[in-house]
Parts: structure tokens; sequence; C-alpha cells
DNA sequence: CTTTTACTATACCTGTTTTATAGAGTTTGT
DNA sequence: ACAAACTCTATAAAACAGGTATAGTAAAAG
């Protein structure tokens, strides 16, 4: 389940990529016209500014902005930035693997080879969206180029 | 993420499965070779059984044991009955659909776009996948037929 | 027909994670 | 200096995961 925070920061990314041209972008706006808890939304503006992906800059005038280009910002990078890993058991993780104890053979375990399908499935997705991929689903209201598998 | 509970249910009716021919199944039996909390199986044993996929059979000589045959039963079943839905957001479930209030219109709504491709991803392979399925690969450590798509 | 075996049902508990909020601190522009 | 605006730490309510306790019901053995 994607949590709110993960949600929060696709939002917000969104609406810094629509609002690139108008100088930086305060909380507080983004906060009112996402309706996302200001202060909630600063703790996720800050881990993105942390990862790299966005920048800020203090005092008066100042406010968040993207850093990276929109087709460099994947989906996948946001999601374990906020969520953690997406695999959904620990031992078919390729960003952060730990051994299941629960399963005692992991050659063996039927759990393991449909849970890594998962994961490869969602990681072919979320890997393969960036920010720019969004902004074109956002207008059409589907996916517009496909990536190719 | 898969819960222990959708893990240990999994792990329950591998078991089972295996010793469909050796009579009614103990939970005592099925908690100490699976190293599964005894109380907390009961509850996933009794919820099993009352969604139609076990039977029990009470006092001695009693037991688990399945109910529908292993190719009827699939992961995905068994997974939303113990975790609850698939999909990553409430508005692109198809079993418990509700509309989330963070995304003010579906039809513009990007994260809603990802999010139903990968709902969709999950769904195609855990919906296809049954406990015959399992057992092969728990013999042969990987997928043996493929299902369609 | 009583005892033992074994599943059934409900309620409870405890630690962690999620979803925030409060408030002090720091930087910057004017 | 002053105010705008981001930064950082601490705190906390609520939900959930994972497990425990207790009492009850049904069936078979003897």
């Amino acid at each position: 389940m994607l949590t709110k925070k993960a949600k929060y920061a696709l939002l917000a990314l969104i609406y810094l990529a629509k609002h690139q041209n108008d100088g930086p972008v305060l909380i507080a706006q983004l906060a009112a016209d996402e309706k996302i808890p200001r202060k909630f939304l600063e703790r996720i503006l800050l881990d993105l500014k942390n990862a790299g992906i966005l920048q800020s800059k203090k005092g008066k005038g100042g406010g968040y902005s993207l850093q990276e280009s929109t087709d460099k910002i994947m989906v996948g990078d946001v999601i374990r930035l906020m969520d953690g890993p997406i695999a959904p058991v620990p031992c078919v993780s390729k960003t952060a693997y730990a051994k299941c104890k629960e399963c005692g053979d992991e050659a063996s375990c039927a759990i393991r080879v449909v849970m890594k399908e998962v994961r490869d499935a969602i990681a072919e997705i979320v890997d393969n969206t960036s920010l720019t991929d969004m902004l074109k689903m956002a207008n059409n209201g589907k996916r517009v180029s496909d990536y190719a598998i």
C-alpha cells in the first residue's frame, strides 16, 4: 500500500513541475493548493531535497523547485525514498535484500518465486515512469508513450 | 508488503497440500513443523476455513485439510483474505474500491494511472498462480508452466 | 455419559509505523 | 534590524501488526 507520504511527495513533485517557470514555490502555497498538512509536507520536501531531487532557497523570495529534470525523476525512486523497498518480501528486494527467516531454503521457497515476479512487475512500471510521463498522464488521463519491455 | 499473516497462510496451505493423503493435520503439528506461533496459526486457519478454503474436523483424530482442489486455490485470494486489497491505492481496487480524497479528479490523476498499472500487474500474477503452481515451484525453484497473458 | 482431544470465538495486549503537530533555530533579502 | 521562509528536533495520537489469554463448543474414546 502506498502511504500518504509517498502520495503527497508525488503530488508535490507534479505541482512543482507544473510551476517550474514561476520561480521557487512556497511550502505554504503548495500545502494550501494540494491540501497537504503543512508540517508534514515540510518533512517530505526536506527528504526530497536531501535526496537531490529538489532544491530550496531560504529567506524572503525563497521556496522549493526541482533540481533534476522531470525525465530523470522516477516514480520508483520517490516511492522507495518515502516508503522503503518496493519488494513485498525482503528476500526478493534488490535495493534492500534481507533473508526471510520463515522460509528455510530460499532455493525451494515457492513464496519467494511468486513474490520475486511481483517485485519485478512493480519495478518494471515504477522504474520506467518519470515525472515527465506523469505530467502527460495528467493531461490525457492515460499513459501516452509506452516504455519498452 | 506481505504481512506475516499472509506468509504463514501460504506456508500452511503448501504444507497441507503436501500432506493431503495423511488425513487431517493437527494445528500443533503444522505450527511445530513450520515454526508458526500456534495461537496465531489458529486464527489464520480459522479464517481460511470460514472462507471455504480449508475444512476442519473436531475431536480426536481431527485437524485441518484442504477443502478445495489445489488448482482452485489462488495466491491472490489468500493474500486478499489475510492482508486486504492488493491495490496500492483504494481508488484502483477492483474488490474494494474507494475514492481517494487526495486526488481531486480521478480522470486526470496521474498517480491513479500509474497505480492502476501496478495493481493490474500484481493481480495478473497472483490471480493466475494456484497452489498447484506453488507446489511445482517448491520442487523446481522456479515457475514451471507459465500462465497465459 | 464423562473425559480427553482438538477446533472455535472473542477479547485483549504490546510494540512499531503512520500521520501528523509544536516550537525553537537558521538563513536570506531589504 | 526585521521579517520571510526553510530546517531541525521532539512529541503524540491513531492505526496496524503480531501475538496472547481465556473461555467455549463439538466429537470421539472408553
